[in-house]
DNA sequence: ATTCAATTCGAACGAACGTTCGAATTATAC
DNA sequence: GTATAATTCGAACGTTCGTTCGAATTGAAT
């Protein structure tokens, strides 16, 4: 709170006029950060009907708002569980929409291709990839965006759709490795 | 300090007896960590000379450490700039080589393929796919370390292994999107 | 038993934290 | 102008934090 303070100019009892504690001015950030996400990817999504295209806009969307927001992302993730039960469960529920949207892309995936591969583990590898930027981007070496996420798009969506005969021989290899 | 004194057993000032601070302790338990990782990894990559395979075993002895540590890698990536300069380069020189390990397996797989990706992007990525599961793994709902192991490296491994032509129109709808 | 080092701990220090409060300042309405 | 509300702030509160220190206890060696 005397960061954020110092940060903008206002005395530290002044902050507290306007957001009651520390938890709820951090709820508020971070309900916000979602809700204009999902607003923005919507708005997005509303032309696009191809199930490829639209899980490519929901990456270029997401690695564009944190891209161009280097903070957000540490914010989101570090204090993910900071919040009491009341404020929890309403930031929950904003979480949840966004990810039940990626779920339902991937969904709509599988069912026009006839994929099969566990949604949920799909899902939360994207978010992986997505949201572990932050431990690394430098926009002094890495690419924008735009070329990040075609490159993670690529990757993923490969990742998902490619047929892939099982290897048998890996298998057993790996599974060799577990008697120790 | 106060809660490791309890859940030890041991007085506060005990710790320090043992300790020279916080900031120190941190540090061991990190370098501990990195350091059993790569000691693990390294002998289960001594009789393997496929690239897939060697991969697939980088990505099993990733997440089979944390999802029998769960703490772990909460430690790792909540901590992570939290050391100051002297420990923090001796920790980032045992990170980097745990990074370069990868790096030199992907780039295996490239020269053996004749393969075309960014190393660095598809590595990070990786590493995002492996490390956000502390966000979300949940024993009694996941499959073991294993499974997933398997899954994540399916979607990575075809991922950045499948050619694939390029589709003008997806792109070109993305770049119509930047527009606003 | 005595000595000396190694270990353990209670009590406290100063600093940083989230928060409160009353007084001072500013804006708005009459 | 005055009166009332809205805003701002310095100073302090109680708590928690990392850390220190001297005394007490234990262990090993003679």
């Amino acid at each position: 709170m005397r960061d954020l303070s110092r940060a903008s100019g206002m005395s530290l009892s002044g902050l507290y006029y306007y957001f009651e504690s520390k938890e709820r001015l951090l709820f508020l950030i971070q309900k916000h950060t979602f809700t204009m996400i999902v607003r923005q990817l919507k708005a997005r999504l509303e032309n696009v009907e191809d199930a490829e295209q639209r899980i490519r806009i929901f990456i270029l969307n997401h690695l564009e708002y944190f891209l161009a927001n280097p903070q957000s992302m540490k914010v989101l993730t570090h204090e993910a569980e900071a919040l009491k039960n009341g404020f929890a469960s309403e930031l929950a529920a904003v979480k949840r929409e966004y990810y039940r949207i990626c779920v339902g892309l991937l969904d709509q995936l599988k069912a026009e291709r006839g994929l099969q591969f566990s949604t949920r583990v799909a899902v939360l590898s994207l978010f992986g990839m997505m949201n572990w930027i932050y431990t690394w981007y430098n926009p002094r070496v890495d690419a924008d965006a735009q070329q990040i996420s075609r490159e993670m798009g690529d990757i993923f969506l490969r990742g998902v759709m490619t047929d892939c005969k099982r290897r048998k021989d890996a298998r057993q290899t790996i599974s060799d490795l577990r008697r120790h």
